[in-house]
DNA sequence: CAGTATCCCTCGGGATACTG
DNA sequence: CAGTATCCCGAGGGATACTG
């Protein structure tokens, strides 16, 4: 298992799931298709460019399918794929951990900063 | 549950997970305690500078206990804390995801790549 | 052995402006 | 509406040298 092969292709996943928007992305189509501009105004921070470079690196992965309606103005929507829907499952377990635990991270980190002061600014 | 401490919260722990090391040094740690430079050998590309940091960061967020042997020269071990040792489920999780799909994660960057050439260098 | 301290360079990512 | 193109800055992270 643990196979140069398989290394590289967890940490290419990991890093994927660690970028700041890509699992957002992804939790938001969750239930239905949304347009860019949806996407866009739903997810709130995000700019124009991350959105466009977050949705092509999802889609190049086959998470996310493209879908062009070539009317004018363009429309645009963007659906989980049966493997992103997959992908779906561990995040949610790692994003329940997350919010199971982060009363204790947060008092790790106070306890530690308070052992090692003026460290983190 | 999509309230914005828990937005936070997620985030947070997914870029830890998503950084380069931080991983890889947890679930080295999985079957007992390693000293500084047995993890530094046992991993393989990481320079001193981000072995020590990824420790830090490991042991601010109370996921890994240090322990500091004063004999000369000087013994540290590093070991997995309790709630360090429950993040490795989720984690585990994911990587057999990533493991069980890389076939096809493969397959649809080739496809894509194909349609899309020269953008990719 | 187990770190710090520096230097330096690449890349993620925000702001803004322009286009089919 | 759904993008591309530029510019720019700060964080991530490698290499190297020094220290208790």
């Amino acid at each position: 298992m643990h196979e140069q092969e398989t290394c590289v292709a967890v940490r290419d996943v990991l890093s994927r799931v660690g970028d700041k928007w890509s699992v957002l992305v992804v939790s938001m189509l969750r239930d239905r298709p949304l347009r860019f501009s949806e996407l866009r105004r739903t997810i709130e921070g995000i700019s124009q460019r991350m959105l466009t470079l977050t949705l092509r690196g999802l889609e190049r992965d086959g998470l996310v399918a493209r879908t062009v309606t070539p009317t004018v103005p363009p429309r645009v929507d963007y659906a989980l794929t049966d493997l992103g829907r997959t992908l779906l499952d561990p995040v949610l377990a790692l994003a329940a951990w997350a919010d199971g635990h982060r009363g204790e991270i947060a008092r790790a980190r106070e306890r530690f900063d308070r052992k090692d002061p003026g460290k983190q600014d």
